[in-house]
DNA sequence: CATAAAAATTTTATGCTTGAAATATATTCG
DNA sequence: CGAATATATTTCAAGCATAAAATTTTTATG
């Protein structure tokens, strides 16, 4: 009747709820929240002021930047993990600044191949390479010999959704 | 000429470039953005089906919970980390639903305070309750042992802009 | 006191985001 | 073949988010 149920080590995993960490894990996600919150806005202020872009842009860019021949809508959105009405109006906005072209798929007139034209691809490297260089500023406070670990337990975190590809 | 510059161990704070932790920076945050992402859509999906509300108006209402006597919509757009014009939106919905009220602040009619309604108040417990069982289930692949020294690295992250209260 | 400067908030323009409905094309199968 | 179903994408309505301009009120200062 007086038995400890809550905190005792070993017990991690057995169902049974412990309120303690059930607080713990809250302070924890708002944690990851706001350093997530605060990274996100140094980003989007540096595009702003330095390519007067924006970061989901970027986001659309780099998925296509790896994919020479480019993407499909769908895949895009998927790729992204966003709406297909999202993909549509941020490709209009590209395709209307010539940085992406939209190609017809042979055999199939419902789908479109997305592509950086050569604009994009050197508008984008040049975005990488400030992009590289913010977050490593941003991130200066992680010890390099706790990435890993970190990764490791992110990784916890994202697993059941992702399938695991990347 | 060909001493190694990089990734030597105890060179870390040098200030000097390492290419190597650089990446793995960007992996790193990479991860964290995908893992908060997740958790993110899966809270916004859990208050539109569980109770027809969302992430932002739920931000709002438990910033108010904390201060029973109410906020001025300068110090909630101030805590919330948003813009003043968002706020007035977000507020704006929650007064027409009955939950928030704004009152006029003496001796400065430029100003107004926001409260939670009783309404307001015993639907966040609700909503509360529910969040955080929500949190515990989406971070149980984080060992509780883990969080304390998680949480410590992203203070890191987070600590630069946010002059540390919270 | 009058006017300038500062402060609190709202408004506006633009873009991101979602979920759901609509459109168009492809595929399946009776 | 032709109807039903599935797939690819866009459109739509609503809400979230920002930055910048506008509005109203307060405070400071000459």
């Amino acid at each position: 009747m007086s038995d400890k149920l809550a905190a005792q080590p070993g017990m991690t995993g057995t169902g049974i709820k412990d309120a303690a960490a059930s607080k713990a894990r809250l302070r924890l996600w708002l944690k990851l929240l706001k350093a997530t919150k605060h990274v996100e806005a140094e980003l989007r202020e540096n595009f702003r002021t330095g390519f007067d872009t924006t970061l989901p842009r970027f986001d659309v860019m780099a998925a296509l930047y790896r994919v020479e021949q480019g993407l499909k809508m769908s895949e895009l959105s998927s790729v992204l993990r966003v709406s297909n009405g999202n993909v549509t109006g941020i490709v209009d906005r590209l395709v209307d600044d010539g940085i992406l072209v939209r190609i017809p798929v042979d055999n199939d007139r419902r789908a479109t191949t997305v592509r950086l034209t050569k604009a994009g691809r050197e508008q984008f490297e040049a975005m990488a390479t400030s992009h590289e260089a913010w977050i490593d500023t941003l991130l200066d406070g992680i010890d390099v010999s706790e990435v890993q670990h970190l990764s490791e337990q992110l990784e916890c975190i994202a697993r059941k959704s992702t399938k695991g590809e990347d």
